[in-house]
DNA sequence: GTCTATAAGAAGATAGAC
DNA sequence: GTCTATCTTCTTATAGAC
């Protein structure tokens, strides 16, 4: 990795645990190596480096919701997989799910920059929506969909349903940003909740 | 209400805002109309406002705690208006918790300024959760547990049941407070949540 | 308790040698 | 591209008059 990519990466640690205001272009100097003088042959500003995390992020969530399918104009084509899903696979499914925003090394260190700088602005504060609760519900709701017209799940309202699926993954989540020593309880809540889900809408309605 | 008192307030507004880094002690004084240094007749440190921010929260949410009787040795002896909980009964449950935490001006600047600095260290992150998951989970457990015992819900873990209550309600919260203009669209999915919620677990399990 | 003046130091950024 | 030296500005905090 080069050096302008080095920046970026120490940077976005250093601002996902205590924030941007709190790190000194100093601080992002020393872990890079280098001296705080030297980034600006980089970067312009510090303010460029927080920037230049931030179209990253743009480029690489763009180029997994284009994978997902989170935008294709035809999604029911690439789910089939999904028509019959058991409860273990439902599980498995939740479990990847959180897995992967708690444990994916960039996704946890922007998320937890981006909930320190959420209302800084209003772009921010747009971001944050989208990627933690806006774009999650599109491709969750794709795939239990999917599983509702299927006839596996029973729901008047896939919206509401997936929400339900939802919410408590995101709780959890962010009380494992806050405090990681709380995993192994939150992985058992959520086990909990998925089977409980699965089991609420599983049965047939009146 | 005295200097002292509204250093506090304003502080608090600004720190909600801004975060704690992003305010300057002539922001404050500047809010309260005195300079500076008269703040300092007050209280010692910029750092001494926010701690005295936080105390405040401990007395005031103590003091509810108490009144929630969440914490009481008995609290089935006050929860029987809850026992038999219709549709609409939930649903009010359900917005003015809501309303509360949106709407209670102490109250959302308090959780958003959590909010920004709930990574700086293990203390804040452990209030954050224990405010806004604990706590909640806990007194929310303790009223749907209340209808389940008296055969108005039907559950094999309220815990889990609490949690699929009361993750969307967080969710929508936190969402309102990036963004206010979809306060609106919150409100209707919440009902949805609501109904769909009392349906799923008031189906007499098989 | 509030003010003006100012100290003390931190932090972002630039100049210019190598 | 990296360094040392330095500038400028900002920010917290103190001193001392009123």
């Amino acid at each position: 990795m080069d050096t302008k990519h080095r920046i970026l990466d120490e940077a976005l640690t250093l601002f996902s645990e205590k924030g941007y205001a709190n790190v000194y272009v100093n601080d992002i100097a020393q872990k890079v190596g280098i001296k705080a003088p030297s980034l600006y042959k980089h970067y312009k500003s510090k303010k460029a480096i927080f920037d230049a995390i931030i179209d990253e992020m743009n480029d690489r969530f763009a180029k997994q919701a284009k994978d997902l399918h989170i935008v294709g104009n035809d999604p029911k084509a690439d789910a089939h997989i999904y028509e019959t899903l058991s409860e273990e696979e439902m599980i498995k499914l939740g479990f990847d799910l959180f897995s992967y925003y708690l444990h994916d090394d960039y996704v946890k260190r922007f998320r937890k920059m981006l909930t320190i700088e959420q209302f800084h602005n209003k772009e921010l504060a747009d971001t944050y929506t989208k990627l933690y609760v806006d774009d999650p519900l599109s491709y969750q709701g794709m795939l239990l969909g999917q599983v509702a017209a299927s006839g596996g799940l029973n729901t008047e309202s896939v919206d509401v349903m997936t929400l339900q699926f939802f919410a408590p993954i995101y709780m959890l989540l962010t009380m494992c940003d806050r405090t990681p020593e709380r995993e192994e309880e939150a992985l058992k809540i959520l086990e909990g909740h998925i089977r409980q889900f699965n089991r609420l809408y599983s049965r047939k309605r009146g």
